[in-house]
DNA sequence: GTAGATGCAAACTTTTTGCAGACTG
DNA sequence: CAGTCTGCAAAAAGTTTGCATCTAC
């Protein structure tokens, strides 16, 4: 099943990636799009599309039933967590939407607030799991 | 504002901690409660109440859109990861729902095999934030 | 031309709310 | 008894779906 890329999709998706920092409901997606006239289940549709290609991440916050999203090029980027094998040395970045979370789930349920540039997880990499 | 300890929230309660690995949505609780008469609203308003207690997590999975909750006693509390303060030095333990999703986000997305037994996680804590 | 996508409106699911009556301390 | 809580039913939010039409390739 082949997909066209349509106007709707592209609409989407470059609004997302030009608000990459963003978390967007579907709502607000909708809202923010009114202009360039986009209908709800458009945009429904096409969230699942997007993330299941890999270009945007699907986001729930603790404290609210909607589901949010953004575009996978985000600054959060910033906050990268390092992830250091214990055996072969090799670091590599925690994905961001997960660094997000461990961020804030410390600071909303401990009140610690994470500092990434002193954080390093310890563990095993892929290759050296044996 | 004193809370009262009604029947329906020492039923709900009594509930997921019976359960206290497994997830439940509002909607599971309903029904698994049926024989024990409660209705819907009162669950719906009795699970923020115990959440703020700190008595049970909500948690949402990235394939739903619901949200479910889960006694705290659960056993995953075992990967507990350590929060050290870079000012005061204190300790404390991430929740468990966060060590989990943390653990699995290394593992799925970076297939990295976070080691809780050796990593530490620096930032500051409540006091020390100024 | 045809598979795939859209828009609309209606249906669904999950959660919230107003209110009168019931219960807790 | 006063302050809370409950049940009900109605409403709100958020999301999904059927269908006729339209569009990308």
């Amino acid at each position: 099943m082949k997909k066209y890329i349509t106007r709707q999709r592209k609409e989407l998706l470059d609004f997302l990636k030009q608000n990459a920092d963003a978390l967007f409901s579907a709502t607000d997606i909708y809202l923010a799009l009114q202009d360039k006239q986009i209908s709800r289940s458009s945009i429904y549709r096409n969230l699942p599309v997007l993330e299941s290609e890999g270009l945007i991440h699907r986001v729930v916050l603790s404290n609210s039933n909607e589901v949010y999203y953004q575009s996978i090029d985000s600054k959060v980027c910033q906050r990268s967590i390092h992830l250091n094998c214990i055996k072969c040395g090799k670091s590599q970045h925690l994905k961001p939407l997960a660094a997000v979370q461990l961020h804030d789930s410390a600071l909303q349920e401990n009140g610690f607030e994470l500092d990434p540039t002193k954080t390093v997880i310890y563990g095993k990499c892929n290759n050296c799991q044996q």
